[in-house]
DNA sequence: AACTCCAGCGCAAACGATTGCGGAAAATAT
DNA sequence: ATATTTTCCGCAATCGTTTGCGCTGGAGTT
């Protein structure tokens, strides 16, 4: 009720004619503080509804309890899934969190990092974009104290907790599932080969040819991670359908596209191509047949990050740095 | 490179022998400083990082330039486009952002509202999430002169700024058009009749029919609307579907899963059964037959929230609240 | 009676930036 | 030469909270 203006402590002490220190003290409780003022100090900032002022706290106590968050796209429920992870394990200890997309765009990751730096953000949680060749931002975090956990796409230059899928061994099971389908000839559309996720994907699908004798050929490499680009380089990949019989795309959107793309195309899925995608994403259980896929703990890696984090926030951290790594599964579809 | 510490305007004052007063206006080009002085502080500050503190700022402003964005989930492609396009023009105009999902649940969005409100943001944007029926919370924004543009899913109890869809009209053409290709017994996944999209959806499925002379019929009307739900009714729209040439549903993803429902079962889309869906999601391009639905301008729709927003903060902007409507437009696919 | 001790509270200085006002020096006018 | 205006800058208060330290009065000790 009370109105337009928030009460401050000094409102507070006013009016109930004590002086704000007390009022500040009787609202932690401490000690100093006899049981009957702070019960009518407490009882009266109810009534007003009195809330701490962020900025006045974050000016004093040089922390806005709140960590950043860099994400590449936000759209992809992977990581939805990671953020909601990071937020429940934030917020179960006080923290908040401030979300920034780079939209993959590397100029933007600096600018938003310089953004959530201004805002005094306590910590960092952050997956780089696709673009970003250059650190150095990051390196200005670790200048400013600021810690920085990465999770998914890792940065290898900084010294850092790292929370991050097996994405060999996600990738190497996926593609053995499919060599045990009889597949010879597997199509493998790779991401960046600079991130970490797109090399380690790459290593697992090379890892599953070698196990089974096939020797991998580069052509049938091709390096394309989105479902646009997987229709700008739509020549390329028919040119090559005849004489495949599966596909491994690094995420399941580009393999839902080149699904899609061969279909139109009178190729027969799993029948004449087998196609397997990454991630697990709704959309793999929507598509015509479903899509086999390798899940990824997305929420648990969200709550690791976070903890990993505060952990060290709160002082209460080994000093080396931590690299988790979750285990990715096996998702059988139809597709595959 | 400075190093640790974030230099404060008292640092460089102490370091270049003038006053904290002289430091912060020659920073924003004061008239009442030489220009020799706004050089060489400039410069200076350039030279050590200075970055303004915001506690500071936010004390003495009394005002964040923050914006507060509630929406219900962010992995929907509608709601990402809608922030997109808030974040662009909220940055254009020195203003940033603090996002909060509420997951579609009342508390969290209570929640929510509250930590934006302790930030102290100057302004908010929200989606209301589905399960809100009391908007008090939304009340207290205003109590604390804080003003709220809705987007998408409005408020009709508080009076403010609103930017939606011409929801309407939307379903109208989709369902007109299921209509011209043949229909006559149309099924509808209804959403939650207590939101406005849902019920406007709704109430332009009805139009559509009455404009052709169709009578609707209620047990044609079934409240589903995500994948979860079709699966729990799945035998309730199953035993509908022998009787039934069309579907429309109020979002992409049912209408993504009731269509593989129905494939499962044995029914050819669009040949026995049209399906239509809403939203244009990047799903219905990747789904078999590729989804019939409506295209909402998600971008535009956040650029001018944030715009309508921002005009009432910076105080240009008439009493009057304003409603926006934008239109819709059908997007034929293959499946209607 | 004089002492110590402690519970309970207030003073005042931070934290970093802004801004109205006043004042010294320099420039201009008389 | 003095008077007047400009130019340029500093003082100090302010935003709301925290916290080290000091003060008071009453209880307990000797």
């Amino acid at each position: 009720m009370s109105g337009f203006t928030q009460a401050s402590i000094q409102d507070i002490a006013k009016a109930l004619g004590v002086s704000p220190s007390t009022v500040s003290r009787a609202l932690k409780n401490h000690p100093d503080i006899s049981e009957k003022t702070c019960k009518m100090v407490q009882e009266y900032a109810q009534k007003v509804h009195y809330r701490p002022n962020v900025f006045a706290l974050g000016l004093k106590q040089r922390r806005s309890m709140t960590i950043g968050i860099i994400i590449p796209e936000i759209i992809h429920h992977f990581f939805s899934s990671v953020l909601s992870g990071i937020e429940d394990m934030a917020y179960g200890k006080g923290y908040r969190v401030m979300i920034c997309q780079s939209n993959e765009n590397h100029i933007r990751e600096v600018i938003n990092m310089q953004a959530l730096l201004d805002h005094r953000v306590d910590g960092l949680i952050v997956s780089v974009s696709k673009s970003t060749l250059d650190f150095s931002h990051f390196k200005k975090a670790g200048d400013q104290q600021v810690p920085v956990v990465f999770f998914d796409r890792t940065c290898d230059e900084i010294d850092s907790d790292r929370v991050v899928t097996n994405d060999f061994e996600g990738a190497r099971m996926v593609v053995s599932h499919l060599i045990k389908r009889g597949c010879r000839n597997i199509l493998h559309l790779a991401g960046p080969q600079h991130l970490n996720v797109g090399r380690e994907r790459y290593n697992g699908y090379v890892q599953a040819l070698r196990d089974a004798g096939i020797k991998p050929k580069s052509n049938l490499v091709i390096k394309c991670d989105t479902p646009s680009k997987v229709e700008y380089r739509r020549s390329i990949i028919l040119s090559r359908a005849p004489g495949i019989d599966g596909v491994f795309a690094v995420n399941d959107f580009s393999a839902a596209a080149v699904m899609r793309l061969l279909q139109e195309n009178g190729f027969d899925i799993p029948g004449n191509i087998a196609v397997a995608g990454f991630g697990d994403d709704p959309l793999a259980s929507m598509v015509r047949p479903a899509l086999t896929t390798v899940e990824q703990r997305g929420y648990d890696m969200g709550r690791e990050s976070a903890r990993l984090l505060i952990n060290r926030l709160d002082g209460n951290a080994k000093k080396e740095f931590q690299t988790r790594i979750f285990p990715a599964f096996l998702k059988v579809r139809e597709s595959a």
